[in-house]
DNA sequence: GATGAATGAGCTTTCATTCAT
DNA sequence: TATGAATGAAAGCTCATTCAT
């Protein structure tokens, strides 16, 4: 896991790390945000120790202060490092991604996030905080930015799907796209309700091939 | 905003909350609800500050500790009586609903939450925090039979639906009642973030008949 | 157990224990005695509870207050209505004492408390907290009485054991006393600190013997 | 009063003390050692505060905790000191010891004790704390290894007594050591209850030559 | 006279933040 | 720059005491 320069160069810019931070080697970053997830995935902010994040990176406490200057920034942080993670993941996928038939991009843009929550278990957990803890007004922004730039990859979707004359035209776009976020979330939540993903993903699989069918050709009998 | 003696007794039994609490009068009672809902509503359990409670109640510190002898205590306390509410709320429902057809039934199960969210906004920010917060222990038993009970009530729908012919048979009961859970939980999200949802009513609306549309008839062209 | 009534009346002068007190059965006065007593046999002063008090003495906490006006009170209630049990056990025993040899004396003046310790498991373990827990200025008063009552019944045996020639006169009949004394605490304290006294009677009286052996005649070879 | 920095690590590698304490210079290790003592030496465990400790220490209270993580690894920290004095003193007693006839080492033990409390008063409170409070359950560990400590030394004293025909063969050791040990701490309990050690040393030495005396020609005229 | 609800001072403990080294 | 010792505000909880009923 290498953090991006240029994103640590931004947030320099925008008060949230410091230029000692900016100055340290990539794999003590690597260390400190690696440390900072992981305790975030545990526990909710306000319980979230900077002893434990500083024993965890193997830096002090003190260090840590300096490198964000409030334990708030620690937080801001990693969820800028978290976000760019998520927007290189939704960008390389639809590099990748090469399904004709829109219920086939809907399938699959579902089960490309079921494997990338399985590979990293720490990022999904703090993703699922991100997303319903909403006590610290930080999260606000950011989970607002990851949601835009979800809807924005399913309005894609849609659009070349109602355009090429598969999908509906009668529903707005965007309804259809909250549809499938939801349906999306949903399993999000139910995953990480599960022991782990990986051991539950068959049932995972299945629930989404259920929820596409079902969506695609309706429930009516 | 008066809560059910039996059930205040009921939780005395259980050890929940002290002869001294049930003895009080329903004012105070609900005061002390009151306050620790919207406290609750807003932080985390563990931020969640027995003097804001006692503050916004008007009562001592000390004085909530004896009602309910720790602070999980005054939790448990708040999530049986919300439980309790969400319960009426339910089979007055379906007490008084009438429609014929499943889709119309969906759809109006889905507008009886918003009304009722509309109603109690304290408790749908309590609802919120219990259903997207899984860092205490305690949230998830309550949690799971809030679930359990919404569930319920979708699976008779359903299955009335697919015996009555107008429900595709080829699905799991159990998939389609998922998704009807998830976009209904979705929307409570985004309820829950639109400023309040009164104002929002109408956009909720308009979402709720395209989800129910587009889930009945089918996105595909 | 029957608290003396003239006991009673004069701690009530004294200010110990108000006229409510005084008025109660003597049942009721027992029963707050009993409950009282263990408890501070079990608890040091500071950490014993009125609450769990009350509640061995079947009334109210409110009453226990009333009775005593302070938690202070009700401890030097204690003290003095054990202090006149220890006077009764001492005086008893004197009544019925009849050996002749003072070493007699002596060996069933240790036998005799050690009975005495015995049977009233509570008094006993109260009398230790009273004899080495010096926190309380309280105790000191009460404490010291005990012990004058302790050694002028020494005294007693000592000086008839001087004036008959049995016991040296060299010594001071103080210091003897003190020694006969000490020994006898010594003893109380291991006492406590065996599980019961009654396991470890055997035990305890062969000790007695031989401190009585050792103290009588000496030991030189 | 210097504590021994061996003592420090060792109680660091038990977990008693933190790193951040042994770091401490050996003034403030002794500022806070003194200060608990003399709380300690004053209140029972329970009462003892941390805010008045660390007030009279001249530190914060959080500096406190963050030195014995808890207040019971503060008393652990404070009776582990307490025995490596006494133990310090019992061995340079008997280094310097070098009397021949067993009733003058006994009587000598005595006085060295008479002496040792008259320089340490917050010691000496401590140890008597320590020997009369058997509430708490750590002092039962500490207490037990001091009096190990003493009787070992007094059981020395009396097998050479026996071994070289000056103490009576017919008592078992064991008794005679603790014919010893009680009178030796009555003493200890006669001279906690004087003002201070120094003004009443007069009478306590003259009760020490009666004492021994006493018991070594025995009591019998 | 009896009750127990109400209170608030006191306790230990946690932990972000400051700052001297 | 890195460290971690020092701090103090805030937390949950206990409990003697007050006082209205």
């Amino acid at each position: 896991m290498v953090i991006d320069e240029n994103l640590v160069v931004e947030l320099e810019r925008r008060g949230i790390v410091t230029a000692t931070f900016r100055k340290l080697s990539p794999a003590k970053k690597a260390a400190v945000y690696g440390a900072a997830l992981s305790e975030l995935a545990q526990a909710v902010f306000e319980k979230a120790s900077l002893d434990r994040i500083a024993g965890a990176a193997g830096i002090s406490k003190g260090s840590l202060i300096q490198y964000f200057r409030h334990k708030e920034g620690l937080f801001q942080f990693v969820a800028e490092v978290y976000l760019s993670e998520y927007r290189v993941f939704l960008e390389d996928y639809f590099a990748r991604e090469n399904a004709v038939r829109s219920i086939d991009r809907i399938r699959q843009f579902i089960l490309g996030h079921l494997e990338y929550w399985e590979k990293g278990r720490g990022q999904f957990r703090f993703h699922l905080k991100l997303a319903y803890e909403n006590d610290s007004g930080l999260t606000k922004a950011i989970l607002s930015k990851i949601r835009e730039m979800r809807l924005e990859y399913l309005k894609t979707i849609v659009r070349r799907g109602v355009e090429t004359g598969q999908i509906r035209k009668d529903l707005e776009d965007s309804s259809v796209v909250l549809m499938l976020d939801g349906l999306l979330s949903y399993l999000e939540r139910l995953a990480g309700e599960l022991p782990t993903v990986s051991r539950s993903r068959q049932y995972l699989e299945n629930l989404t091939d259920e929820f596409a069918s079902g969506i695609w050709d309706g429930l009516k009998a």
